[in-house]
DNA sequence: GGCATAAGGATTTTT
DNA sequence: TCCTTATGCC
């Protein structure tokens, strides 16, 4: 119990022996959000006598959910029942397996992924764009609305379109029995729903429900958890409005600004006191997020003392900031800091290729975090598709994915024929052509590959067996009869190819070692829901997305491209309040020290643009003329200076507009009033 | 069916 | 620029 204590501040104490009725902890970057939390887990079960199995605590990602896991478990030390700590998806999917039947529906689906989804619909139309089909059905789940809702709500012709390939998406995920990511969440409340005694059941055997990063859940996400908490009201949730960063995949903020409306009687505790960075890092923070109007308002209050000051660096392009950042990081490195502890951070993925250009020229190794994940590969998931079809024979699609892996002569058309004559028998295509003759065969696809065919579901077949009798051999049973890593033969990247499929079959017999009981199946949905956890070790630096940062802390932080059209992003859907939330996360992930850098010009999607300067700067009390300069103002009389379209003039005067200076110059016989931050002392 | 070339588009990303 | 997709030819 002391040891619970032991490492909490005083609000952080109150807000984690707060366990009765709804809690909102609005917890600022670097404020021990996680400590929080994991306490308070720890406290309800060996402070309160809360058995750990009644209680809940919901995060986004995996790796939060471990971390967590990790800590908490740390804290409590003897349980003899651990508390069930997952994602909103896995917890989707655990309440599936054990109440889909109340829907009709048996509990051995498989949970497919974006890139199934995706397909799925590419399939069913392929007039419309995909992303946006795919977008709009999980905004329509999310929603709660079925496809004759979508349909009834739609005006213009294209919206019906999608409407009715919503209702085919929906049919096909039924007769294949497949579940997408939206159906774990929408499937779980509908059927708490429909089903008030085991609403009132769920309800009661979760008597204590912690959210982690409240800020990012959405509108069912607040449903489902109203449903989960209606006999007991206890709901603690943690979260930042200010690093609310998700708004276009759906998160709603509003669920954090107004969660005293959604839960009665909530109790609100704010944890402001930052043990991350030094002040002058939030100090600039701070003065950003200040100019958004949506916010509940908080402020980072130093706990770390002074440091260096905020650095900005101006270059002419992205080789001299490239240049500039590779001296800065060298110098870092010479001067004994690790280069684990150092990242470059941007707001768009493009952005890093002329930083790693220019880490390269200075020899500086660098880790890319986010790139593509390991189970979005093509190998990965050609592999996870015959272990599908091995687990069910039926599933066309992963069928469909393997049929010509490696190549059997099946292309598009012979394909094409195969399933519409399956159709047509209303088989699968599996059962199809187990059930065909080769001459009935020979009739749809080239002669020789009739024989393949029959061949090729005798092997799913004899290797299900396999499955079934040794799970753990299986796997190189598979890899032999197939001869899988034959598939990217002779490409420029098998070698890749191949080592991440011996990584998969690696992770099988894993999964197979601590889960003897378990079979494909279970195998398969715990994949679909898995991320690849990001390896945070090593001696290279680190360069991500800002979005990808969330979370994480480094001493030094350079964030690129802090020019308006990257950062903030502009563009149809573009919020500027949240690109100053993006703004605010970058910031405050530093520690010791933060450099900001912009260009005057970039290359990008094949053209070189002038840019200015962000705005960001400016509110951020980072520009001439602002706050720090107050005292000794950048530009007098008589100076000589420049703007990017008037030109060369000389100021002739120097007044105040809000923060800013105005200055009053003279080009070429013109005089104008301009903000101190558009001009270039020469 | 598979390869080569042309055309077009282009945040952020977890589950 | 770089990547994905469409098209045309063997």
């Amino acid at each position: 119990m002391e040891k619970i204590f032991a490492r909490l501040n005083e609000e952080q104490s109150i807000a984690v022996k707060n366990t009765e009725g709804p809690v909102l902890i609005l917890a600022g970057a670097g404020s021990g959000k996680t400590t929080t939390i994991v306490s308070r887990l720890a406290y309800l079960v060996k402070g309160v006598g809360i058995p750990a199995s009644n209680t809940l605590t919901l995060t986004f990602t995996n790796k939060a959910a471990k971390e967590m896991r990790e800590r908490a478990l740390g804290m409590m030390e003897d349980v003899s029942y651990p508390p069930l700590l997952c994602t909103f998806h896995k917890f989707g999917l655990l309440f599936l397996k054990f109440n889909i039947h109340l829907m009709g529906r048996k509990n051995n689906f498989v949970v497919i992924d974006t890139d199934d989804k995706k397909r799925i619909i590419k399939k069913i139309n392929s007039e419309i764009a995909t992303p946006l089909i795919a977008s709009e059905i999980s905004r329509y789940k999310n929603s709660l609305m079925t496809p004759d809702d979508a349909y009834k709500q739609a005006e213009l012709y294209n919206y019906q379109q999608i409407a009715k390939v919503y209702e085919e998406y929906e049919a096909y995920l039924a007769e294949n029995n497949l579940v997408d990511f939206d159906d774990l969440i929408a499937l779980t409340y509908k059927l708490l729903e429909d089903n008030p005694e085991l609403a009132k059941k769920t309800s009661e055997k979760y008597q204590y429900i912690m959210v982690d990063e409240y800020q990012d859940t959405n509108e069912l996400q607040l449903k489902l958890l109203q449903k989960l908490c209606s006999t007991h009201n206890n709901i603690c949730v943690v979260g930042d409005d200010d690093q609310s960063i998700y708004g276009w995949r759906g998160a709603h903020i509003r669920n954090i600004m107004e969660f005293d409306q959604d839960f009665e009687n909530t109790a609100v505790f704010k944890l402001q006191n930052n043990y991350r960075s030094r002040e002058p890092i939030l100090k600039v923070a701070n003065a950003l997020i200040e100019h958004n109007r949506s916010r509940l308002g908080k402020e980072l209050k130093p706990t770390r003392g002074s440091g260096e000051d905020v650095v900005v660096l101006n270059s002419h392009d992205e080789s001299e900031e490239a240049r500039k950042i590779a001296t800065n990081i060298t110098k870092l490195i010479d001067s004994g800091v690790s280069a684990k502890d150092i990242a470059v951070l941007y707001r768009v993925n493009v952005l890093s290729r002329s930083i790693e250009e220019g880490l390269n020229r200075a020899r500086i190794n660098y880790k890319l975090v986010g790139g593509q994940r390991f189970y979005d590969r093509a190998e990965v998931k050609d592999l996870i598709s015959y272990i599908r079809v091995i687990t069910n024979f039926n599933d066309d699609f992963s069928f469909k994915r393997i049929i010509n892996k490696p190549k059997r002569g099946l292309g598009k058309a012979s394909v094409d024929k195969l399933e519409l004559s399956a159709h047509a028998a209303e088989k699968s295509i599996f059962e199809f052509i187990k059930s065909s003759s080769v001459a009935e065969l020979e009739a749809l696809v080239r002669k020789k590959n009739a024989k393949t065919l029959k061949q090729f579901i005798k092997d799913i077949q004899s290797v299900a067996k396999v499955a079934e009798e040794s799970t753990y051999n299986f796997i190189d049973v598979l890899e032999d009869t197939f001869s899988l890593k034959d598939i990217y033969k002779s490409q420029p990247d098998e070698q890749e190819r191949i080592l991440n499929m011996d990584e998969f079959y690696a992770l099988f017999r894993d999964f197979i070692k601590n889960n003897p009981e378990s079979g494909l199946d279970e195998f398969l949905n715990e994949l679909t829901l898995q991320s690849e956890q990001d390896q945070v070790e090593g001696e290279s630096i680190y360069m991500m997305s800002i979005h990808a940062s969330k979370g994480l802390e480094f001493d030094h932080i350079f964030i690129i491209g802090m020019e308006e059209g990257f950062l903030p992003l502009v563009g149809d859907g573009s919020d500027l309040e949240e690109e100053r939330r993006l703004g605010y996360v970058s910031f405050t992930r530093a520690k010791e020290k933060l450099t900001l850098s912009h260009v005057s010009s970039r290359f990008y999607k094949g053209r070189r643009s002038d840019l200015e300067k962000s705005r960001f700067f400016n509110e951020a009390g980072l520009c001439q003329g602002s706050l720090k300069l107050e005292k000794n103002t950048a530009f007098k009389k008589g100076d000589l200076v420049r703007h990017k379209i008037f030109g060369t003039g000389r100021v002739l005067g120097v007044s105040k507009a809000g923060k800013e200076f105005k200055l009053n110059i003279n080009f070429a016989g013109t005089k104008k009033d301009i903000l101190a931050s558009f001009i270039e002392r020469l």
